[in-house]
DNA sequence: CCCTGATTCGC
DNA sequence: GCGAATCAGG
């Protein structure tokens, strides 16, 4: 990828509403958070205005979803403030086609190793909480559950730390290995 | 460990 | 000019 007048724009707008490189670099695509940096020294931008400085790492927020039989405690904590998408539709992995480094081959390989073997369209689901995480600011210990239609500029996948066995936050991974007729509304 | 931006320096 | 590697720090 190159700098077109277009990109250095789109970096140059994000940079000043203040995201992180990571974050810019994800939106970009193609380039990495080093890049960015790079070319926002390059183009001498770098002090911006008086924002972020260390990223807001999750705070407190949920206990993901309790070991309790009887799934019931819902969406009910919403920590960290804010925008707190609950009630948003899932969707399966299938096809998370958005090539952008290595990162997206590791994603598509997880998604679809739990697709083809369990998950199946879940209808209406409702999710607690995302960190509404882009494909390049999934690490090995975010969840992976993909959220929204991959086409879309909304899509996300759900972030929340994810256990060691499994590429999804304790709350997902209920979801996902769990045979679809035996599912419940979570609600 | 996660992440942040800053800097260096070979290409 | 570009960006990976590295550094310093929360």
């Amino acid at each position: 990828m190159n700098w077109t007048d277009e990109r250095v724009e789109l970096l140059k707008k994000l940079w000043n509403e203040g995201l992180s490189a990571s974050q810019i670099a994800a939106q970009l695509g193609g380039v990495s958070r080093n890049a960015v940096i790079g070319k926002v020294h390059r183009l001498k931008l770098s002090g911006r205005g008086k924002t972020t400085t260390t990223a807001p790492r999750s705070k407190k927020v949920n206990t993901a979803a309790p070991a309790a039989s009887r799934p019931s405690t819902q969406a009910s904590n919403n920590v960290g403030g804010s925008q707190s998408h609950a009630n948003t539709t899932v969707r399966p992995a299938a096809t998370v086609t958005k090539t952008v480094g290595s990162a997206a081959l590791q994603v598509e390989y997880e998604t679809d190793t739990v697709s083809e073997t369990v998950m199946k369209p879940a209808s209406d689901v409702v999710v607690p909480i995302s960190r509404r995480l882009s494909l390049l600011q999934l690490s090995e210990r975010t969840c992976k559950w993909p959220i929204g239609d991959p086409l879309s500029e909304e899509f996300h996948f759900c972030g929340h730390e994810s256990g060691e066995s499994s590429p999804y936050c304790a709350y997902h991974s209920k979801l996902a290995f769990q045979p679809t007729s035996e599912r419940r509304r979570v609600r």
